[in-house]
DNA sequence: AAGGCTCTGTAGCAAAAGCTACACAAGGCC
DNA sequence: GGCCTTGTGTAGCTTTTGCTACAGAGCCTT
């Protein structure tokens, strides 16, 4: 995890504007801005992919959908990143493998495949925003797995509070979201909450988690 | 799945062959082969890893070791691939984020960091394959969450079986194993095995499986 | 203010998975 | 053959997670 963030640095929309920069590139014919103002599905499993993607504020999440109905968070695409998943659709000809689903207040830019891959072939910048952007991902889906294997859910709940509330010191997102990040139920993320509470790490509100005390946060998400 | 599948046609070694064919690449100098005839641990965890990784006969398994001992297979690597997450290690310098352990009998070849980002600038095919390599591991890895999210372990396991037991019908390996592959213990292995052989999907044998009917077993793999 | 919608709290039971403990079987080695 | 190691079968208990059901709270709309 330390790792796949030291990874983060180059990042996809400044090699872009380099690039355009420097005008040799037919770059801006290319880039089409996208402006999402509510959580909203962009791709669908199966989907043929028509270009990159480039986060340029805001997040996009892309979860599985078991068919149960129960959505699972894989990973999240960060503003200045590119969706990779939609690069190797791109590159082979396929279909994309999961749902893509816009955060509030996204603004998503696309570039045309055959752009990109036109792009890929002439400008170096581009190999190694492709290959990092990869890698990256091929971190967190690492990560991912790893915790699940070796992480309960209480954990992982745990670290999933205490990540994505830094700085805030609260989460603003109800637990059906929760529990649809996490893989699991409302009930189940209710009753891990509830035990938190008791331990005094969070306190619940309507559509929010704050937390109480980082440390004892992270003593939960430590160890069993 | 069967996208992983149809990536898989850009063979690693072909490239590699073709190159030092070519003749202008300096490419047998670097590479030096390694035999492992049984079980090895290659890589562990944190280690710095001096080169690429191009699997020529066998097997490699890129694993993950829970605090508690646990063990769960990530992926495989098999014939003709290469490594990438070594390369993922090359190219950013960073540590090995999870074990390697080579299946009996397998032989691998290594080229040498320098050498492959040297490659990797001057030879499109160095390109396509890099990023290729990298799109079928995000491709499995995404998989593999996508299954353990919405498979249980039953589940899982007849479909483990079905996979690994193709054409021989059988499959060669101890419970223990297949426990750690799928990051559980032996018992619930057990568990689960006699329900299978009750179901006569099954029987077991000491330090193998053999599919009785593949059909049944599928059934099991497919819904709950 | 009333009604409807969404989110949360809680209980209780069912299923899945993990853990401990032990008996026995198969194969290798001396 | 006897011993040792490794692998398998089984039981029983605990913990975790999932599922069903319902009550109440907060917020918005009309």
């Amino acid at each position: 995890m330390d790792n796949a963030g030291s990874l983060g640095e180059l990042r996809a929309l400044d090699v872009f504007r380099e690039l355009s920069a420097t005008g040799q590139q037919m770059l801006e014919c290319g880039m089409q801005l996208n402006h999402f103002d509510e959580l909203k599905t962009i791709i669908n499993k199966g989907n043929t992919v028509s270009g990159a993607y480039v986060v340029v504020r805001g997040r996009l999440r892309v979860y599985s959908i078991s068919p149960g109905g129960n959505e699972a968070t894989l990973y999240f695409i960060n503003p200045g990143e590119v969706c990779i998943l939609a690069l190797n659709c791109i590159f082979n000809n396929l279909q994309y493998p999961a749902w893509v689903q816009s955060e509030p207040d996204t603004c998503v830019g696309m570039i045309p495949s055959l752009t990109y891959r036109t792009l890929f072939q002439n400008e170096p910048s581009i190999q190694n925003l492709t290959v990092h952007a990869l890698s990256v991902l091929v971190f967190r889906l690492m990560e991912e797995l790893e915790e699940i294997h070796s992480l309960n859910l209480n954990e992982r709940l745990a670290k999933f509070i205490l990540m994505r509330s830094e700085g805030v010191g609260q989460l603003r997102m109800t637990q059906s979201e929760l529990a649809a990040h996490l893989g699991t139920t409302r009930e189940v993320i209710a009753k891990l909450l509830r035990r938190m509470v008791a331990d005094k790490a969070v306190k619940t509100l309507r559509g929010a988690i704050v937390v109480e005390q980082a440390e004892q946060l992270a003593r939960l998400a430590g160890q069993r």
